[in-house]
DNA sequence: CGCTGTCTTGAATGAATTCAACCCATGTGG
DNA sequence: CCACATGGGTTGAATTCATTCAAGACAGCG
């Protein structure tokens, strides 16, 4: 980790709303978030947006587009944001020395698929209701798993119209959803803070198979001493 | 890709519509695809079923189960089908012998992030024309670039049910909208055979930006001699 | 011959979108 | 301090898209 610290450059702000990468930009980097909330998203000729990732601290963005010469998804910070970037060349070297963390990123990636999959099978497959239930217990999950969340409660840095663009509805559709769980008392809403009354409630709502994610897998290759 | 052959076991028939494995099965290989379709897919309970990926001849199968217990996704034959399978601590010592081979896996996974990308923002933004559209096209140039195409038709060993299970429409809007499709004279059916008549407009219908891979890059890790 | 699975069509229902309007808090400039 | 604009959030009504339920057509197969 120390190695893929020294690789990437200085950390650089990008205040709230401001985008860090356009869909369609030349692919020249990785980008590793610090602090703050970013989104991953596309958009379609007709101006409809998907919002595929909301991104957490310690999270790679732009990782999809290695592949392209021209970037995928735009990134845009959802609140003040600390990201630094990693040339690809600089990754690739990473794989030539430690392939312990080698094996670590195509876990992650692979983790990415699973939660992609998870998406399309909850925007596919199920009703407005259920796939806002989903979305919100998933927020819930991965903020208490990276240690931001103490409460039961989440301050969500986005406008109904964003978590629309994640779910698959329209504005007006996503605030009906939103007060039809408030009204089942799934949850409560002071402005953008959201009270998860009963999470497991939500939980069988969103129908969602539970996951158990192995860690530390003895299979992994040895790191360094 | 020697050592990767060396690793895996010999290859297995899967007759058309077998399993291959179910998700919730415990999580112990990675398949290699080496002859005929195969879906991933998985269910709600419901019973909902959403496919995640057709997969052709070279596709790895599994990997995004990599980093948890219980499978995901049920893996299922279409066709006749020859499926080998590589233990995850046989991956492990890829990684730590073969950089340059780790990192193409890794950028292989990054490739299907993109395509689940794709599909999600089809799924979640588009109507039922379109998606039908976007998935056909996604095939139909899939095929090609593995050169299991030469015309303009594709043989789909696929039901409309299992073609609505791709792109979230159920059974009888998936029949309307592939007559829309045909009666718009973007194809023709004859059978599960598909002719792609106008392919461009059918391209344009689909609506998704074009994707320009980059196949050998500089950056990469050195390879053995 | 009667299965079964798949494709197809019609009609009724329901979910989600569209269009429109209104509310409210914030911020800004005169 | 008011007038006004701006960005969300909320609600109603009409419309469109997709589902549901039902039934018929057809091919392949025992």
């Amino acid at each position: 980790m120390r190695a893929l610290r020294d690789l990437a450059g200085p950390a650089v702000l990008f205040p709230a709303n401001k985008p860090i990468r356009y869909e369609g930009d030349p692919v020249e980097k990785l980008y590793l978030l610090q602090e703050g909330w970013v989104v991953s998203s596309a958009s379609l000729a007709d101006g409809a947006r998907q919002i595929f990732k909301v991104h957490f601290p310690g999270d790679i963005l732009g990782a999809p587009s290695l592949a392209i010469t021209n970037a995928a998804e735009t990134l845009r910070a959802l609140t003040d944001t600390l990201v630094c970037s990693v040339s690809i060349a600089g990754l690739s070297g990473i794989f030539a020395q430690f392939p312990r963390l080698a094996m670590l990123f195509f876990m992650s990636a692979q983790e990415e698929r699973l939660i992609l999959m998870e998406r399309l099978l909850s925007v596919g497959r199920q009703r407005g209701v259920k796939r806002l239930a989903a979305f919100l217990i998933h927020v819930f999950d991965r903020l208490a798993m990276i240690g931001l969340r103490r409460d039961n409660a989440v301050d969500l840095p986005m406008s109904q119209e964003l978590i629309g663009d994640v779910i698959g509805l329209t504005t007006v559709h996503t605030n009906r959803v939103f007060s039809e769980l408030e009204r089942r008392s799934l949850i409560e809403r002071d402005g953008r803070r959201i009270v998860f009354c009963d999470v497991d409630g939500l939980r069988e709502l969103a129908g969602l198979p539970p996951r158990q994610f192995v860690r530390n897998p003895a299979w992994l290759p040895e790191g360094p001493q």
